[in-house]
Formats: C-alpha cells, structure tokens, sequence
DNA sequence: CGACATGTTGAACCTCATCAACCGACGTGG
DNA sequence: CCACGTCGGTTGATGAGGTTCAACATGTCG
C-alpha cells in the first residue's frame, strides 16, 4: 500500500485525474517496484498483467527482429504512463534503460477503476494519442532525416524536456545542460543508427560548437534555436 | 442525413458500437463527401471541426519538413477513422491518395455523442491503439530494413490485407493479387525511400519470382510465405 | 591487475540517393 | 491529326552518407 501524497508524480500521471477518495482506492492496489537497468520489465513473449507509472527512470519500448537488428518504437520517462489497455498481450518488449522505479497496478483492478471513473480512461486515452503523434514524429525522423539530424533532434527533445521541468521560459538564450539517460547503443536504437555513427555525429556535433559534452554523459546546449536549426526543426 | 443501413462499412466503422436508436441519432449529423485523388482533407495549418470515417478509397497521413522532405505516417482504408479526438488542431496533413468517399461528423456532436456512449469511445480508443501499434511496426521498418525488405513488407502488408477481405484460409499457398493503392512516388513516402529506389526494389522482386507485376498497379503474389521472409518477417 | 563494458576513431566497402535520360499514356491546343 | 507538354514509371551512371570491421581508449569492478 502506497501513500500517493508523497508521490513525485502525483499530479502528472494518469492519476492526476483522480480525486482524493478515488486516490485511495487506487493506492489500494498499488505496488511500487525499483528495477535496475537492464532488466526487462515486459516481454513480448509473455501476457501483461499490469499497468505501471514511471516514478524515476526510463524505459524504451524495443522491436527486435528475428536476426537481431532492433528499434526503439517508444521511450517513455516519468510522469509516463506503461502498458497496453484491454490487451494482455504486448507487440513489444519493455525494458529499464536505466534504473527505474514504477507503480503498478493488476490490469484487472486498474480497468473497473477506468470503467467507474471517466476521468481516468480519459487521461489514458489522451496518452495514448500523445504516443501516437510522438510515434509519427519519429517516423518522419527515421524515414527522411540524415544521421546529423537525427542525434540533433534527440538531443533537442531531451534539451526541451529538461528545460520544460526548470520552468523556464522556453527559448530564452540560456545554456540548457542535461544528461543522457541512454547509451550509444541504446542512442543507435532509437534513431536507426549504428553506435559508431552517433558516436560521429556527437562529436561533430561537438566540434562544431552547438552542443558542449561534459562527461560522456552530460550535454549542454548554449543555443537551443541553432540545435533545432540542425536537427531540421528550425523554421 | 445519411441511411446507415446501406453504408458498407457500418459494421466494421466506429459506428458498429452502436446499437439501432443511437445509429439514427449519428445519421442525423452525419454527411458523406467525395474527395477526388490528391484533394487534401485537413491540413496541419488550420483547424478541424470534423471526424470522418473512410467509405472507399485511401487517405494517407503526411508530414513534411521545411525544406520539402516528406513521410507518409498513416495510411487509411475502410473502414478506419480519420481526425483526432479532443484536439482541434492536427499534427499532419490528410490527403486522398486515390479517389476517397468519406462519412463526416462535427466535431463537438460527435463528441457530445462518445460522452453518451461508453461503447463509442471506446471503441476510438481501441482504434487509436491499433493506430499505435501500426505505427511503431512502421517505425521498426523505418529504421531497421533494408530497402529490399521494406517494399517487401508493404506488399505483404496490401496482400494480407486483401487476402482477408476474401476470407481465405490465411497461410494456404494460393496465389494473392492486389491493386497498388498508392503511386510510387507514395510508395517512397512511406517508406522512406525515393522513387527511383521503389521502382528497381520492385523489379528485382519481379525477377526474382517473389511477385508478378501486371500492369504498373496490379501486383500477383504466388508465395505469401516466401514473400514475409524477404520482408524479414519470416519465422 | 586483468576482464569487461562503454565509447571513440580510422579505413574500406556498400547501399541507396542523386542526376539524367528515356518510355508510354494521356490530354490539349494549334 | 499531330506536335507538345505533362505525368507516372523505368533504367543507368555516379557518388555521398552510413555501415562494417577493426583497433584503441577509458572507466569500472571483481
């Protein structure tokens, strides 16, 4: 049993929609999991029995074909909401890309709850529909972008989220800084790249002053309108 | 107002949830429009006040960057659901990829009519999943398959298509035919390739047995197990 | 310390994009 | 009626962008 008022993500996840009583009963069946990274959380293999919230962490979304190549198809961060509604089995394998901490609740308690509360199926359909213009935002990236937009694009998304939580006012010429939650090779995954050609793109991108690279981790953007330019967002 | 009775997708549409008295209700603020191949139904520049569904024809989802590079990120056929709900505004453009028929629904009496009916909204939901999952396929074959193997799976993906509106045992080794419902250059669209590179993937599928070509639109595939492996979907 | 994972860099190769020519079908206007 | 342009499609030659293979660097953990 949780007590969701010291939820970090309270009030973004799905649960925001819910009020205080209802909050109650959810917290009922409620079960927080940490999972290191690495691990797989949902296997494309096995039926799904539960939903989750991302508390801390991040999870993608992998589809792997049958010699091995694999793709992101979704990466999902908190407040995030994971899993399929009215369907146990999963068209994909869900694993922590770093370590994660998630809130789960048994498909089947979680689906009364959406069928007695508007709210919350709501809520879950609006995210669904979020994923599906972020899944075709991807696509035109993967399908038409060259391999400098694509790391430029990534970092530009992570450069906006970060820059959205410190609540600035967006595109002020601040230096935005953030570090990557994922590998190289995770990296090669979501944008349909080899390492070795993000890791080129990175540093060309580096050489050529729009992003700065601390550790081999930590990013910082001095000029978030010349990133988008790059990543062929610009207008 | 439209007589739902003889509509040939009333079943499969959205409006299958629906039973009899809620069906008149819908009829009343629905209308049928035709568009004619290359019109666009709604552009990523102005509002929508409509939802749709698909009676004949194909609708293709589109974006396109700044200077011109495009991707389709959706294809429509009967009886799918075109518009998204609870957004006026639209991500991406819709056009008719072939001489289209579609059934209009304002916005807000739509809407009004899904909060009356659970089984209507949930039933968008579930298509919206569909739509998800149809997406992150894409998404793989985006960024994961060769050219070869890319045209390869959208053949499959028409075949399968067409061999189950004949109703045919799935898998029994008959030889399957289709109309190509897009042009190549719609073809290199949505898969992320150029024309040219359509063109001699196709051909090379041709000599190489896995399709017969008809004319430039009608394609014969004699082998559907054969042709799932070269799209890299064989077991 | 060695073993292993993660990341960078270099060289060679190959797939696919680009540019260009060409073909047949179609429509239009002189 | 034919010349002409246009559109959709095919085919060829060339080259660039990314992959592949390989070596090396760095950091971490037992």
């Amino acid at each position: 049993m949780q007590r969701c008022d010291h939820c970090p993500v309270r009030h973004q996840a799905v649960c925001g929609a819910m009020e205080e009583s209802q909050l109650k009963r959810l917290a009922q069946i409620a079960h927080r999991r940490r999972i290191p990274a690495g691990q797989t959380i949902i296997s494309d293999t096995t039926p799904v029995d539960f939903f989750a919230n991302i508390i801390s962490g991040a999870v993608k979304l992998t589809k792997t074909m049958p010699d091995g190549r694999q793709q992101i198809v979704g990466l999902l961060f908190p407040p995030d909401f994971l899993g399929r509604a009215y369907s146990s089995s999963n068209p994909y394998t869900a694993e922590a890309a770093a370590d994660t901490e998630i809130c789960t609740f048994p498909n089947t308690a979680f689906e009364r709850l959406a069928g007695e509360y508007p709210g919350l199926q709501h809520r879950l359909f609006q995210h669904t529909l979020d994923e599906l213009d972020a899944a075709r935002d991807w696509m035109l990236l993967l399908g038409r972008k060259t391999a400098t937009e694509k790391v430029a694009s990534f970092l530009y998304m992570l450069a906006r989220r970060s820059a959205m939580v410190g609540c600035k006012h967006f595109g002020a010429s601040e230096v935005v800084s953030f570090e990557l939650p994922l590998t190289r090779a995770d990296m090669a995954d979501y944008l349909g790249l080899t390492i070795e050609t993000v890791s080129r793109q990175l540093t060309k991108l580096k050489t050529s002053h729009v992003i700065r690279l601390g550790s081999n981790r930590l990013v910082e953007v001095p000029d978030l309108q010349r990133l988008a330019r790059v990543a062929g967002q610009g207008d």
